[in-house]
This record gives structure tokens, C-alpha cells and sequence, in this order.
RNA sequence: GGAGGGGUGCCCGAGUGGUUAAUGGGGGCGGACUGUAAAUCCGUUGGCUCAGCCUACGAAGGUUCAAAUCCUUCCCCCUCCA
């Protein structure tokens, strides 16, 4: 990337635009956007990641891809790892406090964080930061100075707090200095623009505050929409199990994108692949006039994310994959061997099916198993078992498989004593 | 402090002494149809050493041939009044 932003605003315009849920205020982005590009300098983009939780996914990303957007458009951007943020948790939507985590925790999820987030993004090309940087030395004195710069009533007014607050919820006092803390990093780096998901309103708006009274030009809120999960209703999130984690095998990603609804393919697209405006809104000129097929549009997704997260070699092997086990209905490529000890088996070499599917994992106990063998669901290579009395002589290497997805190669253990 | 209502399977919610492993809905799973989309339809949805047995209706005891249902104590939640 060249130094100094693109020099055409429209193209950064619509760009910086695509996806974004609310800009606040838009004429202060349209002001510094011009400046930025008239004196050949850079814009400081900021955005900060709590790492809360071990794993990221698609919906962590959205964010993670308009920061992209800013870097590509020559912008200094800065990923800040809340190290220290983190201590405190971030309260925004939340109804109860947070549980802090520990140090030891904290620097668990980073480091995953920091390699989930070079998926995305290019940390080589972009400043990361850490906030404990600055705000781990502010003093107890520093943080009354810091404090003394906003006001209880002002803190209250988010709906969160608000709410707590009338129903008699605890709300702990490290909770209210968040947003400060916050809204600090800004002030920190001088920021220009702040990207934060609908969620974080609130947060960034106390940053444009507090950067005033540091004297600092007020920052522009960036706010990305929070993105669906897999269901098209809900928002994407781990324990919906509506989501496609990051780190998911190439396998489940494509898997999971093509069960994917429809009307959210293009918001998709635009939110969390790569690729091009232009290009997008085809897609989605395509769809509506029915040229182009919605399941091809979301093979195209599919192979996207993949392409994104493991390269484009893997994204056309999953891709053949699922071809063959969804569309032809062949059984996959690559098998998940089990191994099965010997002494799970009768002497005479055989075992209770459903017992088998237990203990393959294929099902969640025999009384599961019995009752998918009942409605049809599992195969032994390829021959439909009828019988949920079956018991199976084994042979090493059966494939056995329950209903379209789950398969299981199995391998017997050799006996050792 | 006073008055009242409630805790049932993954979730919501029926059931007030006996075919009750417990109606119904949601969700999940399997099947049909398909594009592993949606919609729709069918089946299934506690576990096990599976014609049988075990565990289950907030917890612990008790009454009874028999309890989710009756009694006692305890824990927790909600509403109204102060």
C-alpha cells in the first residue's frame, strides 16, 4: 500500500459506506475524509477487541473486515487488544456483572485472538496496541482525573445501566469507569474514526466526549451492524449455535455457509468476505433477475470464507467434497477413522450396532442409535440397516454412517496384552 | 415485616392419587421433497447389560398397595402492600 490515502473520495465514500449501520455524525466523516485526502494524510482508524472468550467468529469478524477496508484505503489503522480493558468487562448489553477474568485467561485468549484476527487482517500492516500501554500506569490520582471528566447521570442514561439501575441490579462501580476507559484509548491515540458493532453506540459516543475535553477533535463513530446467524433470525453467536467459528475446518465452514438462508447471502457477502463492491451488488443484480441460482451464489460464499480462512486450495476441495456427499451423495473423500478396542466386542468378533454407534460417537447413547437405525438414518457401506437388534461381525475398515453427514471409518485395535 | 402466586423433561407449558417416561408447542435429530435455503409433510426426542431394568416432575423426609399430584421441613423465584 502506497502512503496517504486513495485520493477519490467517492471510492473511499463507498467503500467506508458499504455495510455500515450508522456513521455519527456523517458530515464530520465526509469533513476529515476531504481533509485527510487534500494533505496527504492519513486518517487514524481505531478499533478495539476484548478478548473475551477463546474463539472468534463470523460476526467478530464484520468489524474485522472494514478495518481492512481502511487499511486498503491507505488509512493508519490500529487494532487495540483490550488487555487491560478486559479486567473490567465490557457491561454494554449486558443485564448482570460481568465475570472478571484473570490475567492468566486474558493472555490465553489473546494469543488465539491475535492469531484469529490475522485471518482477516494483515497484522503485519496495521499497528496493534496493547490499552494496558496507558492505562495500566494512570494512578488512582489519574484515574480520578480521568473520572472527574464525566458525570454519574451521563454514565446512567445507557439503556443497560438504566436498566440495572430500576430493577435494582447491582451495578459495580469499575463497571461505570468502562466506557471512560474506553473512550481513554481514543483520546490515546488521537483517534479520527472509531469502529465498534451498533452495540458499542454508547461506548464510542463517550469516547468523541471525553477526546473534547482532552481538547482532541471528537472521533466519528463507525457502527457496523451486528450480524445474523445462520438462521436469519437471531443474532450469530456461540451459545445459539447459529455461528461459524473462524477456526472450524474447511469441511464446516463450507457446510455451514450452504445451509445459510437465502435472504441473508448478499449481506454476507458484504459484510464478511473480501470481495468487491461492485462484484457484490452483481451478485445481487444476478439473483433478483434469476440468472443466477441462489445455491450457486452461496457455493460462491462458501468458497469465499474457505478461500478467506485456509486458502484457496482448500476452498475448492471442500468444495468437491460437499458436491460429492450432498449433491451425488457419495460418501466423503476423507473419513474420520475411529478405533474401536477389542475387547468392546463379543468373542465371537461381533457388536450390538446401536452399541457401536455409541461408542463411534455417531450417536449419543444406544437408545439413540436403536432409534436411528428405526427411521433409516445409518448405513454400513452403504447398505441401509433394517434391523435395531443388529448385531454387526466387524471388519476393519466398515463405514458406517448416520443419516447425511456423519460418517465413521472404523478401525479395530489390536490387542496388546 | 404483611398478603398472595409459583418451581415439571433442552426451552415454554399442561397435568392435582393409579396404563404417566408424563398432553401440547418450540427447538433438536431422522426421513420425504429439495438447493444440507425457506415452506410443507411424516417419524422421533431420559438412560441402560433393551420382551426387562434404572433414573426422573426444586431438595429432604413422610402418608399410601400406589404420588409430579396428599402431609412436614428446607431452598429458590415472582407479584402486591409496608
Amino acid at each position: 500500500m502506497a502512503s496517504g490515502p486513495v485520493s477519490d473520495f467517492k471510492t473511499q465514500w463507498e467503500t467506508i459506506t458499504r455495510g455500515t449501520a450508522e456513521i455519527v455524525p456523517e458530515e464530520e466523516l465526509v469533513q476529515k475524509l476531504k481533509r485527510s485526502i487534500k494533505q496527504g494524510k492519513p486518517l487514524t482508524v481505531k478499533l478495539g477487541l476484548d478478548p473475551t472468550a477463546p474463539d472468534i467468529h463470523l460476526g467478530h469478524t464484520v468489524v474485522l473486515h472494514k478495518l481492512r477496508q481502511f487499511q486498503e484505503l491507505g488509512h493508519h489503522v490500529v487494532l487495540i487488544l483490550g488487555d487491560f480493558t478486559t479486567r473490567v468487562g465490557d457491561p454494554s448489553g449486558r443485564s448482570e456483572i460481568r465475570k472478571q477474568l484473570t490475567e492468566d485467561q486474558i493472555l490465553e485468549n489473546l494469543a488465539t485472538y491475535r492469531e484469529q484476527v490475522g485471518k482477516v487482517l494483515d497484522l503485519d500492516k496495521i499497528e496493534v496496541a496493547f490499552n494496558s500501554t496507558w492505562l495500566a500506569p494512570l494512578n488512582f490520582a489519574g484515574v480520578i482525573e480521568l473520572a472527574a471528566k464525566y458525570t454519574v447521570a451521563r454514565v446512567l442514561e445507557r439503556d443497560d445501566f438504566a436498566k440495572r439501575y430500576r430493577d435494582g441490579y447491582p451495578i459495580g462501580v469499575h463497571e461505570l469507569l468502562y466506557p471512560l476507559m474506553q473512550a481513554y484509548d481514543s483520546v490515546a491515540l488521537q483517534a479520527d474514526v472509531e469502529l465498534g458493532g451498533t452495540d458499542q453506540k454508547f461506548n464510542l459516543l463517550v469516547g468523541r466526549d471525553l477526546q473534547r475535553e482532552y481538547g482532541q477533535e471528537p472521533q466519528v463513530a463507525l457502527m457496523l451492524p451486528i450480524l445474523e446467524g445462520l438462521d436469519g433470525v437471531q443474532k450469530m453467536s456461540k451459545s445459539l449455535g447459529n455461528y461459524i467459528g473462524i477456526s472450524e475446518p474447511p469441511k464446516e465452514i463450507y457446510g455451514k455457509t450452504m445451509s445459510l438462508c437465502d435472504e441473508l447471502i448478499t449481506r454476507y457477502f458484504e459484510l464478511v468476505t473480501p470481495v468487491g463492491t461492485d462484484e457484490v451488488n452483481q451478485i445481487k443484480q444476478e439473483m433478483a433477475t434469476g440468472v443466477l441460482h441462489p445455491r450457486d451464489a452461496k457455493m460462491r460464499l462458501a468458497r469465499e470464507l474457505v478461500a478467506l480462512f485456509y486458502g484457496q486450495e482448500a476452498a475448492q476441495k471442500a468444495e468437491q467434497d460437499f458436491v460429492a456427499v450432498f449433491q451425488k451423495r457419495e460418501a466423503p473423500e476423507e473419513i474420520p477413522e475411529v478405533s474401536l478396542p477389542l475387547a468392546d466386542l463379543e468373542p465371537d468378533g461381533s457388536i450390538w450396532l446401536p452399541k457401536l454407534l455409541a461408542k463411534t460417537g455417531l450417536a449419543s447413547g444406544s437408545s439413540e442409535g436403536k432409534r436411528l437405525i428405526n427411521q433409516g438414518a445409518v448405513k454400513i457401506d452403504g447398505e441401509k440397516v433394517a434391523d435395531p437388534d443388529c448385531h454387526l461381525v466387524l471388519r476393519d475398515g466398515v463405514v458406517i454412517s448416520v443419516g447425511k453427514r456423519k460418517f465413521a471409518r472404523i478401525s479395530i485395535e489390536a490387542h496388546l496384552s
